[in-house]
RNA sequence: GGAGAGAUGGCCGAGCGGUUGAAGGCGCAGCACUGGAAAUGCUGUUUGGGGGAAACUUUAACGAGGGUUCGAAUCCCUCUCUCUCCGCCA
């Protein structure tokens, strides 16, 4: 959510911010709405000081012993009726206005970084660096994509998935099945080492976790929802992580907080009929493992460097190739202020497909999330930055395994820093 | 799922219709005392909105949302959460 005084105060250079985004959002309708607002406070403001006074007096009066029933109390009496009169026709406009603005703030994305380039789509994503050498065999007949190599070794069961479920889920069998849950643990263990205090959250949230992060109200179609009980599955563990310390004023000495979190994630890939319909790239449902950090403003941009070097880490670890892409504004999620994607190579498709991304927020997600700190021994508050990543999105990083470490008779060459979590070198 | 109890400031805890943003204690910060510390004493110590350069001022907030009243932390209703007992169940 935008800082609505910063809109009122300078609402030509917000616009001009907000534009660079393309997607024609207006922060007029919200200007307008907040100057009828302002002056319907201070009206109401006035006749509520009025309506206080009268109480106050009613009370000393009665603490007085005069008589509740004398001329002078029902005259007072009186008075007040008429202010409540007033007031309640009032009260109703503004809390109406309010809730119109705050909705209409909801649905405006945030300004990007100065520092994020400019763009109109993926296409203008900017590479800032490549690591690793793409695997192209020579006989390139001999190249599977990881679903087939996964159904011939019998790892990757995708009909059955089917037929308990849905399309777009998969099920894993023994080596598979044992190579994620070594994936999940080295992350995991990987991750720790650098500092990240790991969790488990639950994996049901509310809609006002939902709401904090920027889900909601925007993308409600591509959650699963239990509507019975007002709670979603959640599509990334960002939305339980983050709202761990929603509506709380942190101390700055508890900053920077590091969080990493497995667990399992659900999106309806609502938009996406007919895309990656195949492997483990879109699915209903995967594993993840994510970076959350809660940082001092400050340190922000310093922050996000590392929590892309510690995405990129796990990559190297398992001797991925990869290239780190800067988001232009033009690709820039709603809530991100600036954004690296980390692509994997796979082979079998001959091209870099997105298995991290790590962004930086700034102030939005803790704007909605009431997300606070203050600085020790001082007066007053401010919003806490929040930046998240995967670290790595668990199923795409089998699928990267699987192809890059295919060998020509089928079989899998187990990466080596996983060897010691499988027991084994070859799957 | 049934029955009961409860939710107050960073924490503990009083208040149960009248000038209470809220006693008291703890904690924390500053000052005094000290060679330094402890102990002691004094002072301060929530957040959001509006106005103001500031001092300050006004308004709102005692789990959330409604209601009664001139006036609500205090009374009524709904919801959420916590605890205890019973039932059910991984």
């Amino acid at each position: 959510m935008l800082d609505i005084k910063k809109i009122r105060e300078n609402p030509t250079a917000m616009q001009a911010q907000l534009d660079r985004r393309k997607g024609g959002f207006s922060l007029q309708p919200i200007v307008e709405l907040d100057i009828q607002q302002k002056a319907i406070e201070a009206t109401r403001s006035e006749l509520q000081a009025r309506s206080n006074e009268i109480g106050k007096t009613v009370g000393e009066k009665m603490q007085a012993k005069v008589a509740p029933n004398s001329p002078e109390i029902l005259a007072l009496k009186e008075q007040g009726t008429q202010f409540k009169q007033q007031l309640s026709e009032l009260e109703p406009r503004e809390k109406e206005i309010q809730q119109q603005i705050y909705s209409l703030l909801l649905q405006i994305p945030n300004i990007p970084s100065a520092s994020a380039p400019d763009g109109a789509s993926e296409e203008e994503n900017v590479e800032v660096r490549r690591w690793g050498d793409e695997y192209i065999p020579a006989n390139s007949a001999e190249l599977l994509p990881h679903w087939e190599i996964g159904e011939k070794t019998g790892i990757l069961n995708f009909e059955r998935s089917a037929k308990i479920a849905q399309s777009r889920f998969v099920t894993l069998f023994g080596a598979g099945a044992a190579l994620e849950r070594a994936l999940i643990s080295f992350m995991l263990d990987r991750q720790t080492k650098a500092g990240y205090t790991e969790v488990s959250p639950p994996a049901l949230v509310n809609s006002a976790s939902l709401t904090a992060t920027g889900q909601l109200p925007k993308f409600a179609e591509e959650s699963f929802r239990c509507a019975e009980d007002d709670l979603w599955l959640i599509p990334t563990a960002e939305v339980p992580v983050t709202n761990l310390y929603r509506g709380e004023i942190l101390d700055s000495s508890q900053l920077p907080i590091w969080h990493c979190a497995y667990t399992p994630c659900f999106r309806r890939e609502a938009g996406s009929a007919g895309r990656d319909t195949r492997g483990l790239i879109r699915l209903h449902q995967f594993n993840k493992i994510e970076l959350v950090k809660f940082v001092h403003p400050d340190t922000s941009e310093e922050e996000h460097q590392k929590l892309v070097k510690d995405a990129e880490a796990i990559l190297e670890a398992l001797q991925l190739p990869y290239r780190t892409m800067e988001l232009c504004t033009g690709d820039l999620g709603a809530n991100a202020a600036k954004c690296y994607d980390l692509e994997v190579w796979l082979p079998s498709a001959g091209k870099y497909r997105e298995i991290s991304s790590c962004s930086n927020f700034y102030d939005f997600q803790a704007r909605r999330a009431d997300l606070r700190f203050r600085e020790t021994g001082k007066k007053g508050t401010q919003f806490i930055h929040t930046l998240n990543g995967s670290g790595l999105a668990v199923g795409r990083t089998m699928a990267a395994i699987i192809e890059n470490y295919q060998q020509p008779d089928s079989t899998i060459q187990i990466p080596q820093v996983l060897q010691p979590y499988l027991g084994r070198e070859i799957l």
